[in-house]
Order: C-alpha cells, then structure tokens, then sequence
DNA sequence: CTAACAGATTAGTGATCACAAATTAAAAAT
DNA sequence: ATTTTTAATTTGTGATCACTAATCTGTTAG
C-alpha cells in the first residue's frame, strides 16, 4: 500500500483502538473514492502504512471483507470489489427501498440547526459541481444523504444504508472522475423543500428520485 | 460458555478456516434460536469450548458484532442482542422490502428439483407446527425463505438479508417457545402455488404476507 | 524466444505472550 | 449489617512468532 495513506487519514485519536482508527480510516478512504476498483493491498502493507501490527488490520479488514467493501482476490490479496452490471441492479435495489424509507424516518428529528446544515452542505455541493471539483462533490453528496439518516435513531437501517454506499463509491468515484461533473444535477433541492414542509412523503419521493437519477447515470457508463 | 455447544455445531471440516468454522458455528446457533437474548460470553470462553485460540473466535466474533448479531456489553463482555420496539420497527422495515424483491429475482432460477425441496420443507414445516416442535419451525422456516431465496444469485441482498435473520431470530426463538407453536400459521402454500404459477408478482405478495403476518405477532408479544 | 522448473520470498492463519484496564472478590472500617 | 477500600483475577487489545501454502523470480531446458 502507499505509504502517503497516512496523510490522506484522521492523526489517531489516543483513545480509539487501532482497529477501530485503521476501520474508519479505511471507510473514509473507500467512501472519498480514493480507492480505485481493483486496486489491492495485503495485511502486511496496510499495516506498515499505519504503523501498527497486523492485528488490528486483520480485523479492520476481515470487517470491511464481510461487508462486501473489500474482497479477497484469487492471488491472496485483499482487492476493492469491482462492479458488475448484476451486484449494480442489486444496490439499486436496495438503495431505492432502504434509503427513502431511512429518510421518512429521520424527517421528524430534522431540526431547523440541522435543517440549516444541510442547507450549506447543498451550497458546497452546487460549487462543487460548477467548478469541476469531484472530490468535494462526492464528499458533499454523502454528507447530505448522512445528515438526513443520521438525524434519526435507526441503529439497524442506517448501518445497512451504509454498507452499500462502501460498496458503491469505489465505482461513483471512478465515473465521476471519467465523465467529469457536468454531467451530476443536484437533486437535493426538492429534498430541502420537503424537509421544510415536514412532508415525509415528498421527502422519501426526492430521495428516491434523486438516488434513481444517479444511479441511472452510473448505470449508462457501465454498460459502455 | 457452556461446555457442550460443540455438540450442537457441525464438527470441524478439516480444510475450513478455525475461523470460518467458528462463524458459521455461532451463526447456526444464532439462527436456530440456541441463544437466548442476553446470554453474555468472552473470547476465552468460546475459543475454550471451541477448542482453538482466541485469535479466530476475535475474527468471527467481531464480525457477527459487526452485523449486530452480537454486541458488547457494558461490561466487557460479548451479549446477544436484545430485542427493542425500535429495532423491531426496523427489522420489518427492511425485511418487508428486501426480502419480496429477493424472492422475485430468485423465482426464474427455482427449477421443480427446487420446487419440490420446497414442498418437503413445508411440509415438515407443517408436521413442526401440529407437533408443538419449536426447535423444527425455526429450521424449516428457515430453510423455506432461503430455499427461496438462495435460489436466484444475489450476492448483495442475500447476506444483507441474512444479517436481518441473525438479528430476529433469537427473540423469535424466544417468542416461539413462550406461545408455542399452536398460534404459528403456515402461510408459505400461497409462496408455492406462485412458484407453481411462475408469477413473480404473487411470489413476492406471499412473501410479504408471511413476514408481516409473522412480525406481527411477534409484534405483540413484544409489547407484553 | 518460449515454456517449465526450482529456489526464494511473501502471503494469511493461528497460537502465545505482555500489558493495561476493568471487573470481581475479599477484607476492613464505619 | 452496610459501605468503602484494597487485592486478585479476568478481560480485550496489540505485538510477535512459527507454520504452511501460495506467489514470484531467476534460471535452465526445449
């Protein structure tokens, strides 16, 4: 593994295990896109650019294996799962009926603190689509839809949620990157006006669309 | 741990993973209802009774923590989960969604070999219920959905659905035992004439008739 | 120039050990 | 008898090591 992860990654925070400092570490780095599909790494080499046994690592990664983020390749190397047309119908599936459904349950705990968060997090995603910044878009994007599920107490559903957004950003990350933003529409807007109205079901209709219109745009460049 | 869990675990095949051996120990005696809500164990103590180290019991039992099946407590030990009104809410939730959609991708790949598995299972499923047998509804019923839904490749939603079963099942094994069988209905008939029929539309309807009438009196018993 | 082989390297797995923190048990004081 | 304090035990965590098996590499044979 590259040995600048370190500097792509939270410093440590004394009171957190490594294994659970190398496990977020490791979701922030697969959900900011910055681990292409099928690239790969071992044990040893994660740890040595952690600077830790491979204890935690094993464990850490053992995770993210048996959520389906990470995978064991035919030549014992750990690999970011690759996307196929058939595991892409699935996710679209399950985003479609989870994640709305996710934000219907939120919406009542939407505050106005909360609802104004979003509301900038909106702003930064807009700039971050007129100036061509990917990275800021898929960083702004997850912190809108995770705003609106973490808002709610739903302790099943919102990890859940989460284990397919691992699965899928590897794959946003590099079409986003091919096809660069002015393809990607803000679909949040109809989201905010909802939560403004305290309308759930607007809210789950926006989410729906909105995760239906990107997913649809990811599906087009996998077929080319 | 008890001593005698081995007992009740498949013996170990001697080219699989102590680690793998440990998991799909723990998840068989999860799904079948052997654990109780509550029941706490350590490390030591499984690897004891499994006779291996500790080092694969950290791996299996962190990653069944990570899927919820397992938690810790606040007392440095490792708990089955018990069951909340929330957590209840949740679980149909997203059993409700995913499971009918599985059903209907699985349903073109159920062949009559497939189908007359099916049959069998239901009707020991039926022979559980009149005899009062509970340990054998868990397993039949079991079976049947994943029968079903093993049946069509599903990569994603399959192990997702999965965890959802390791969550409910030991207060449905709970549940089960304090009614008994005799309020337990079989509404798996509808599931096999649509299978019959090939109509995927009725196919997930039934399943959906299931869970919810299944999670409904597990609902009440809840609230008790 | 290609294919096959053998040695060297590196991989994951599982066991063991040291350690600090937390729980439990026992003892002492009120 | 009840609470407080102290000692003993047990816990999870992380590092290290041995082992086997797979991978890689450099060499040789065709």
């Amino acid at each position: 593994m590259n040995q600048d992860i370190l500097s792509k990654v939270e410093p440590r925070d004394p009171d957190l295990n490594a294994n659970d400092w190398v496990y977020n570490s490791l979701c922030q780095l697969i959900l900011s896109g910055e681990f292409a599909p099928g690239i790969s790494f071992t044990f040893r080499g994660i740890a040595n650019s952690f600077g830790v046994s491979t204890m935690p690592v094993r464990e850490a990664a053992k995770r993210l294996i048996s959520e389906g983020a990470l995978e064991i390749s035919e030549k014992r190397r750990i690999t970011v799962s690759k996307m196929t047309q058939s595991k892409f119908d699935e996710l679209n599936i399950a985003r479609l009926y989870l994640e709305p459904q996710l934000s219907g349950l939120a919406l009542k705990h939407i505050d106005s603190k909360k609802l104004k968060l979003l509301i900038n997090i909106d702003k930064n995603l807009d700039y971050a689509i007129s100036t061509g910044n990917i990275e800021d878009y898929i960083k702004y994007n997850y912190q809108f839809h995770f705003g609106i599920y973490e808002a709610g107490p739903s302790p099943i559903l919102l990890p859940l949620v989460r284990t397919l957004w691992l699965r899928f950003s590897p794959f946003y990350r590099i079409v986003a990157g091919r096809l660069g933003t002015q393809i990607l529409k803000d679909f949040h807007h109809s989201a905010i006006d909802a939560i403004k109205a305290k309308d759930s079901i607007a809210l789950e209709k926006a989410i729906h669309n909105d995760i239906s219109e990107g997913m649809e745009s990811l599906n087009e460049s996998l077929n080319e």
